[in-house]
DNA sequence: ACGGCGAATCCGTTACATCA
DNA sequence: GTGATGTAACGGATTCGCCG
């Protein structure tokens, strides 16, 4: 940021100014209303917060838009660089007939809205992300089901073999069997954490509803 | 080093213009 | 006529660089 030195300049003044450097006919941005037929000029003033400003007098500010070419040139010189600085600001404001006030102003209201479609932007961003995770988050947990299921089934042989082997009175000393019998002595695996434990995998939260998606026909 | 000053900028708000 | 929306303009606060 480079500060200019050049005294400073109050509203009014800026208005002069102004009239100095363009002819009187151009500025059509301060006009504050009309008498008697007549457009009235005033140097702009400081607007007080309170509402009711020139309603006594009748005069009220009239707010012009810029029209279609000021603001094509401006956004041109936006798309360039949004920062202004006042070589530039001057520079503008000579081109487009305008107050250099109103070229600052229209830039930093410009990089006000800049901001905030950036600010929505990322928001969409993140939310498309955010989402895409949920998704993923669920095809991973009914992933672990199945194979919950697929572990569940196994022990189940596993059991059933077990029985067999029992039954048919395998010899505890034969070398085939020394492993088995070790197994069928060992707790199944499950069981050292039991159902319940791997029940604590899935922490899908009480209030799982996603945005309304469908999760499970995703898969 | 420090405080004062002026300029630029940001943020929130106000007021006006336009449109459905 | 009216509410919603867009935007020009404002006011206050903050930041930055220079100067005495």
């Amino acid at each position: 940021m480079t500060a200019n030195f050049n005294p400073p300049i109050k509203d009014h003044q800026m208005a002069l100014i102004s009239h100095q450097f363009f002819p009187v006919g151009i500025y059509n941005q301060v006009e504050l209303g009309r008498h008697q037929g007549e457009v009235v000029m005033k140097p702009r003033r400081r607007r007080k917060k309170n509402k009711g400003e020139g309603g006594s007098s009748g005069l009220r500010l009239k707010k012009r838009k810029l029209n279609q070419d000021q603001v094509n040139l401006l956004e041109l010189n936006f798309g360039n660089e949004h920062k202004l600085e006042s070589e530039r600001k001057d520079r503008l404001a000579s081109e487009l007939g305008l107050d250099p006030r109103q070229v600052a102003v229209w830039f930093q209201n410009r990089r006000a809205r800049w901001k905030s479609k950036k600010l929505e932007e990322e928001y969409s961003k993140l939310k498309a992300e955010h989402e895409a995770t949920i998704v993923h988050k669920c095809r991973l947990e009914t992933e672990v089901l199945k194979l919950k299921e697929q572990l569940s089934e196994a022990e189940k042989e596993n059991q059933r073999l077990l029985e067999v082997i029992r039954c048919d009175g395998v010899s505890i000393n034969s070398p085939m069997s020394s492993s088995l019998s070790m197994e069928a002595m060992r707790p199944p695996f499950l069981g050292e954490f039991g159902m319940q434990g791997l029940e604590n995998i899935f922490c899908v939260p009480e209030n799982s509803y996603i945005n309304g998606m469908e999760w499970v026909n995703l898969i």
